[in-house]
DNA sequence: TGAATAGTGTCTCTTAGACATTATTGT
DNA sequence: ACAATAATGTCTAAGAGACACTATTCA
């Protein structure tokens, strides 16, 4: 029995053009030199305390991305993933405002719908963390990590039905968003500049700032 | 940056006594030889085709659960959970119906509410499995990989009542059931010997017999 | 004042639960 | 016939969506 070689992956989703996008990075080793991929790494076995940290430390050097919404997706595993030999890739997936991504040289934004040429398995990983994020937006709060704060419920309901690709209804997503109750409106703050009136502004309660539930705390 | 140790556990769940119950099995080897935990052991990178291979093959030995409902829970790493070694863990949980589990010397069932002496952190990866499948029992058919086939649409209420801890009013029920249509009528079949009128007797139509959602597959 | 969008009240339709009724067995 | 449970019909209450109306801003 030979080695299992141990990496970590992350597909860091936001949302840009009312499109679902996911940063690739320019790959600065072999295998694979120069192609763009899913930022990721060994784990590293004296720094790291978990996997989720070698997660949160392959994020570190992007700028502004210091501590997003970030969950376990899964674990892809097998002989012919990766040239290398038999792997195991721990695969989270961050969900961040497009505000606090810059794009570089290395690291771009490409549109989930539109990936060719993807190295190891990246393109089944990002199509799962996809799959994942529009299956939890029918039901959750998670989009809110999409917007930027503080944010209104119109703009709010578009980051919603570009994720679902329907349009919902005003009330009901408002009611929805009401008994969610992760939402506070920020006192006096409305939006402006705009020829008609202005909207509440809101923002995450700080309990669930970065909020995991309860289950995936323990993964 | 040292190794890691690359392993798999199974949480094998079933439904005893109206109590949902997990194997646990005599541990042959060093760490903690003697004590009952999680199935599992090392990836076999020369014969696992992946990880959800490893967690099949960790099993087939268990009399009966050939193949079973198999999903991936998560993955648990770090440097303390292992007294080998900083170590992950991809573990998977599987669902039988109890008739096909034989207990022996070394492998024995045990209530998920009734857990001492744990090794590694199985009792924190126990409580996450039941987690899972107590959530996704109240939206989802998961719960009818735990009766035995044939089964009634009654004993299957009771299935669902004990997981979720709370009574089902019977309408609803079978409305859901109907909706889900993952259960198929067996004509003619009809559970008898009682002194009331025999009840339908139901079995998983053949495309859901072992089955995955979608993203599951994937992983 | 009018255009544009925010926010809310209310009606209807769909769905879920409560209850009642009928059906079928063994004793 | 009676007890026991299966299966279904129907009424009611709760929730979701459709629509309309009011509110507030800037041009």
């Amino acid at each position: 029995m030979s080695e299992v070689i141990c990496t970590v992956d992350v597909v860091l989703l936001t949302l840009r053009d009312d499109a679902l996008q996911v940063l690739l990075h320019r790959r600065e080793r072999e295998p694979f030199v120069g192609t763009l991929a899913l930022p990721g790494g060994y784990v590293h076995t004296d720094s790291d305390r978990d996997t989720r940290d070698a997660a949160l430390r392959v994020l570190r050097d992007k700028p502004g991305v210091h501590s997003p919404y970030l969950e376990q997706l899964g674990t892809f595993s097998g002989p012919a993933r990766d040239p290398r030999g038999w792997s195991i890739s721990v695969v989270y997936y961050a969900l961040v405002p497009d505000t606090l991504i810059t794009e570089a040289a290395d690291a771009v934004l490409c549109s989930v719908d539109d990936l060719r040429g993807l190295p190891f398995d990246h393109a089944q990983i990002v199509a799962a963390a996809c799959e994942r994020v529009r299956n939890k937006s029918s039901y959750s709060s998670l989009p809110v990590h999409l917007c930027p704060a503080p944010f209104t419920l119109p703009q709010l309901q578009v980051v919603y039905e570009a994720l679902l690709g329907e349009p919902l209804n005003k009330v009901s997503f408002r009611r929805k968003m009401d008994e969610l109750d992760v939402l506070e409106a920020i006192p006096g703050a409305f939006s402006s500049g705009n020829a008609h009136r202005p909207a509440q502004l809101y923002q995450v309660k700080p309990a669930w700032r970065h909020a995991l539930s309860l289950s995936e705390r323990a993964i």
